[in-house]
DNA sequence: CTGTAAACGGAAACCCCTTCTCCGTTAATG
DNA sequence: CATTAACGGAGAAGGGGTTTCCGTTTACAG
């Protein structure tokens, strides 16, 4: 006999990983509202393979946000090691970029603290207080405008993740996010008591945008989203 | 005999107006799914009693929606008769605020248009040429950065709109729709080619925000949102 | 190669919610 | 006060969800 008890055969740690991997993608996509017959459609799989491999539902959903928060708060704190003014530019850049692409992320930053059953509840207070920090920071160094607070900071990355991709019948077009996160940040530095120079950090980028006329160098010009 | 076939009891036009009044609400708190049984229980009447007075639930949410569209694009006509400047500013905030108090018009603007099944499909096209017409007017104007576009304006809206009451376990506070406007239009407005002066705008308009530092001249301090 | 048990897929049990209808009862009104 | 429109609630019909049962397949040790 190779184990006391139990033999793990091959196909059984083949199809929890699938299924991980499976359910990564439909997170992301469909939210945290993701059904367990979506995931095994994906997989090609049985239900009941599903509950062979994990216990419920909320199990596998919770191993694959627990790597999603865990990028997000690492992005953040490589935020909080640059100067006020980036540092806000760039956490603003990727709370937007992570919730725009990852609707389950998106779902988890801002809904309730009960939507997700308590669960997560250290991850987002460790992530809130990375935004306080760098928000806070900002306005000290009078990279913000005094106005706004730290606040706001996650209702706007929120907000403009969740611009849908049609409104009014307009389909959003590949620069969209780009321009509304430059429209917000030039709001957030608006009357900024420092004076900040940012057109020698991106002195390399190529125009992203085609058919853009050139950027003004005091309109900073974001790398596309998505 | 008082009518050749029909007799209507004064219950029953009661009723159909009642259904009507709290439908109004339910849309606008819950969105255009809204179920019949969540309005024939704020109604406290019985299913039965709906499908008498309307042919389906579509037909009551039509009836619903097609006032509040006209209430949007008559709040946008008028915003075409001010000055770029100040249409700019309105159609935004008109847009905002008619979307955050109602989840209903949101989902209609945001969606793809067989979301509503093809219905409100002119209403849409008006509202989205008023828009069109106000950012266009308002960049030829020297208003609007130039690098931001007429398209952008209902996504922000849009995307301020869809802030939730709660972010990161942070609470929404009353200002904050305020303050996330100003951000935007403060970005909007950010190197715009003329010196817009708004500060006499607002100028019996008391400090809506109690904790609020005071307002600086240069950022747009609007009437609170809700 | 073969026996065995782990793993499989799909049906089905079960629950909740939806739209819409049937039917016995209530009550408005001439 | 008789008539009958309108009522409420149960229930039909349908569609989604999660989770389990069961007969079949297949990986793997001997």
């Amino acid at each position: 006999m190779q184990d006391e008890k139990t033999r793990t055969r091959s196909d059984a740690v083949r199809n929890r990983e699938l299924l991980i991997r499976v359910a990564r993608e439909a997170v992301a996509e469909v939210g945290l509202a993701v059904s367990v017959n979506e995931i095994v459609r994906r997989a090609r799989l049985g239900q009941a393979t599903f509950y062979r491999r994990f216990a419920s539902r909320e199990e596998l959903l919770s191993a694959v946000l627990d790597d999603v928060l865990a990028s997000v708060e690492a992005s953040l704190q490589e935020a909080t090691e640059k100067d006020p003014a980036a540092g806000l530019q760039e956490a603003l850049r990727v709370l937007v970029e992570h919730q725009s692409r990852h609707r389950g992320l998106y779902d988890l930053l801002t809904g309730d603290s009960a939507a997700a059953g308590g669960t997560f509840a250290e991850q987002r207070a460790r992530i809130r207080d990375l935004v306080r920090r760098i928000g806070e920071r900002a306005q000290e160094a009078g990279a913000m405008h005094p106005n706004a607070r730290w606040q706001d900071l996650p209702f706007l990355a929120g907000s403009l993740a969740a611009a849908s991709s049609s409104c009014l019948g307009i389909d959003a077009d590949p620069g969209l996010a780009g321009r509304m996160l430059g429209t917000v940040l030039a709001g957030l530095r608006a009357g900024a008591t420092a004076s900040t120079d940012h057109s020698d950090e991106v002195p390399t980028a190529p125009a992203p945008y085609a058919a853009t006329p050139p950027p003004r160098d005091d309109w900073l010009q974001d790398q596309p989203l998505s």
